[in-house]
RNA sequence: GCCGGCGUAGCUCAGUGGUAGAGCGGAGUCUUCAUAAGGCUAUGGUCAGAGGUCCGAUCCCUCUCGCCGGCACCA
C-alpha cells in the first residue's frame, strides 16, 4: 500500500478557532480522504503551535498560567476538528514531550556548518516585546504601543546559513521536485529566492522567550525560534525522535508528502522547512499546497473590524457538511474568497437542498416504491464514477474544480428524470421505469462515491439509503 | 517604492488571434417522481479606456485609469 502524508499547519493558539482555521482543516481532509478512497495508506496531521511568544502574550492578558491558557484553545482546535468531521490520525500539541525531543534532535542534526552565533541588535519594542525594523515605526514609534519608548537591544542568537541553500532550493521548487501550488505561490516563493535569503536567527535568549518554548540543546540560555520547533511537529508526531517506525513508513518512505498551509506562511513552508531538512539531511516534502484567506463581505477578518466568523456557530446552525460544501465548493481553492451569511444561505438552498437534497428524495422514492430490492452495486461501477475528470482535478488539488464535476452530474441526473420521465412510464412500460430507475440509483451511488472526502457523513446516508432501497430523512432542509 | 496579478452578463468566474461562455439571481414556460424541488427557453456584455501590430484583437504590444496581492516570523 502506498504511503502518504499530509498535514495541516498548526495555527497558534492566541486566540480561538475562526473560519480560516476550518478551511485549511477541511482543505487538508478532502485530500487525506480522497486518497485513502483510493487506497492510499494516508497519515493525516494536525495540531497546535504552543511555543510562540504571542501565546505568552495573551495567557498573560488573560491572566491564566500559560500551560493551563494553551490547554484550552488546544482543546479548542480539537473540539473543532472533531465538529469538521476531520479524519486526522493525531493532534500534536507543540509542548509535549515528543515535540520538545524531536525539535532538539532535529537542532542537533543539522549540519554544524549551517549553524553559528552571531550578535543581532535591533529596535526592541518592550510592548510587542518583538524587534522592530525600521521601516515599520511610525514616527519612531512602534504602531502598536506610540508612547512607548524602543530600546536598542543586543544579544547573542543562533543563525541557520540560509544563503546556503538558495540554488538548491531554487532547483527543487523550478523543477516542481518541490510542487508549490498553486502556481502564483511558487512564483512567490521563487521571488522571495531572487530577493536574496539571508540566513535567519533560529534562537533567542531565554529571558526574552520568558523561558518559553524548546531550550537549544547544549546551551541553557537560548531557546529556539518558534518556526524552527513548530516546523519540526510534522516529524515528531511520527516518532521522529524515538526513531519510530511510523516515521520510516510514513515519512522517509512515504510516496508523498504534503503540507496544506496558509498563504501567510508560504516562506516558511516552501524555504525554511526544505532548508533544515536539507540541513539535517531528512526527506523533503513534496507539496506545499497554500490556499487563501477568507473575507468578510469583502473585508479581512479581524478581530479589531469585529467581523471574526466563529465555525462552531456555523456548524450549530446549518450542520457539520454545510459548512464543508461551502469551503469546497463556493470558495476558490487557492485565492482568497469571501464569506458572507447569505451567500452561503443562497448557495445551501440552491446545491444542497435543491440540488443534492432533492435529487437524493426523488430517485430514492422512485426506486423505494418501485424496485422491489435494493439495487445491486459493482465495485467497477463505484471505480468507474471516480475516473475522469473528477479524478484529473483531485489530482491536481483543484478542489473545487472536483466538485463542481460531482454537481455537474446531479444536473445531469435531474434532466434524466425529466426526459426519461420514469415517474409516468411505471404505468405503462414498467420494465422500461425499473431500468430508468436502476440507472438512477447507480449514478447516484457514483455520486456517493465521489462525495466521500467532501461531505463523508451526508455521502453515508446515500449509500445507507440505496442498500436499504429506501428513501432518506430529509438531508439538508430548505432555509 | 519595488515585484506580480487582475479588471469579461446584476453577482461569482471560465475562455479564445477570426463576429463572446458557465453557474447563481431575475423573467417566461413545461412538468408533478421529489425538500413549492426539477426541465426547457429567452433576456442579459461597446470582454476597463486609448493607441499600436495584424486581413482581422476581448485574446499580442504600449500607455492610462481602477482594484488586489507579495516584499522575512499572520490559516
Amino acid at each position: 500500500m502506498k504511503q502518504h502524508f499530509i498535514s495541516t499547519s498548526i495555527p497558534y493558539v492566541n486566540a480561538f478557532p475562526h473560519l480560516g482555521h476550518a478551511l485549511e482543516f477541511v482543505q487538508a481532509d478532502v485530500l487525506a480522504r480522497h486518497r485513502r478512497l483510493r487506497g492510499g495508506d494516508v497519515f493525516f496531521l494536525t495540531g497546535t503551535d504552543e511555543n510562540a511568544l504571542k501565546n505568552v502574550q495573551a495567557a498573560r492578558e488573560a491572566g491564566v498560567a500559560v500551560p493551563t491558557f494553551v490547554a484550552e484553545r488546544a482543546e479548542a482546535f480539537k473540539r473543532l476538528a472533531a465538529k469538521l468531521s476531520i479524519a486526522n490520525d493525531e493532534f500534536i500539541r507543540t509542548t509535549e514531550k515528543r515535540h520538545f525531543d524531536g525539535a532538539q534532535k532535529l537542532w542537533q542534526s543539522l549540519d554544524p556548518k549551517d549553524v553559528y552565533k552571531k550578535a543581532y541588535s535591533g529596535i526592541y519594542c518592550v510592548g510587542c516585546e518583538e524587534f522592530k525594523l525600521e521601516r515599520d515605526l511610525i514616527s519612531g514609534f512602534c504602531p502598536e504601543h506610540p508612547g512607548k519608548k524602543l530600546e536598542l537591544v543586543e544579544e547573542e542568537n543562533y543563525f541557520f546559513r540560509l544563503s546556503r541553500y538558495a540554488d538548491t532550493l531554487r532547483e527543487l521548487i523550478t523543477s516542481g521536485k518541490l510542487a508549490v501550488i498553486p502556481e502564483s505561490r511558487k512564483n512567490e516563493a521563487l521571488a522571495f529566492i531572487d530577493q536574496g535569503l539571508e540566513d535567519f536567527s533560529i534562537s533567542r535568549s531565554k529571558e526574552r522567550a520568558h523561558g518559553w518554548g524548546v531550550p537549544v540543546p547544549g546551551d541553557e540560555s537560548q531557546i529556539m525560534f518558534v518556526w524552527v520547533d513548530a516546523l519540526s511537529n510534522y516529524l515528531n508526531a511520527l516518532g521522529y525522535a524515538s526513531d519510530d517506525a511510523r516515521f520510516t513508513k510514513y515519512w522517509k518512505e512515504a510516496e508523498d508528502i504534503t503540507h496544506v498551509i496558509g498563504k501567510g506562511i508560504n516562506r516558511f513552508h516552501t524555504l525554511y522547512w526544505p532548508a533544515l531538512l536539507l540541513s539535517a539531511n531528512i526527506r523533503l516534502p513534496d507539496t506545499v499546497f497554500v490556499h487563501g484567506y477568507i473575507t468578510v463581505g469583502g473585508q479581512k477578518m479581524s478581530k479589531t473590524i469585529g467581523n471574526v466568523i466563529d465555525p462552531f456557530a456555523l456548524i450549530e446552525k446549518y450542520g457539520t457538511d454545510a459548512l464543508r460544501y461551502f469551503f469546497a465548493r463556493d470558495l476558490p481553492t487557492f485565492e482568497d474568497g469571501d464569506f458572507t451569511e447569505e451567500k452561503f444561505i443562497a448557495s445551501y438552498n440552491a446545491n444542497l437542498a435543491n440540488g443534492l437534497g432533492n435529487l437524493v428524495a426523488r430517485v430514492m422514492k422512485l426506486a423505494e416504491t418501485h424496485l422491489e430490492a435494493p439495487v445491486v452495486l459493482g465495485k467497477e461501477l463505484l471505480d468507474e464514477a471516480e475516473r475522469g475528470e473528477y479524478e484529473t482535478h483531485m489530482k491536481q488539488f483543484q478542489i473545487q474544480k472536483a466538485a463542481d464535476v460531482i454537481w455537474g452530474r446531479l444536473r445531469e441526473l435531474d434532466e434524466y428524470v425529466t426526459r426519461e420521465r420514469p415517474f409516468e412510464k411505471v404505468a405503462t412500460d414498467i420494465d422500461g421505469a425499473k431500468k430508468d430507475i436502476t440507472h438512477l440509483v447507480q449514478a447516484l451511488a457514483g455520486i456517493a462515491h465521489m462525495l466521500t472526502p467532501f461531505l463523508p457523513e451526508t455521502a453515508e446516508k446515500i449509500k445507507t439509503a440505496i442498500k436499504e432501497n429506501k428513501k432518506p430523512e430529509t438531508l439538508f432542509q430548505r432555509i
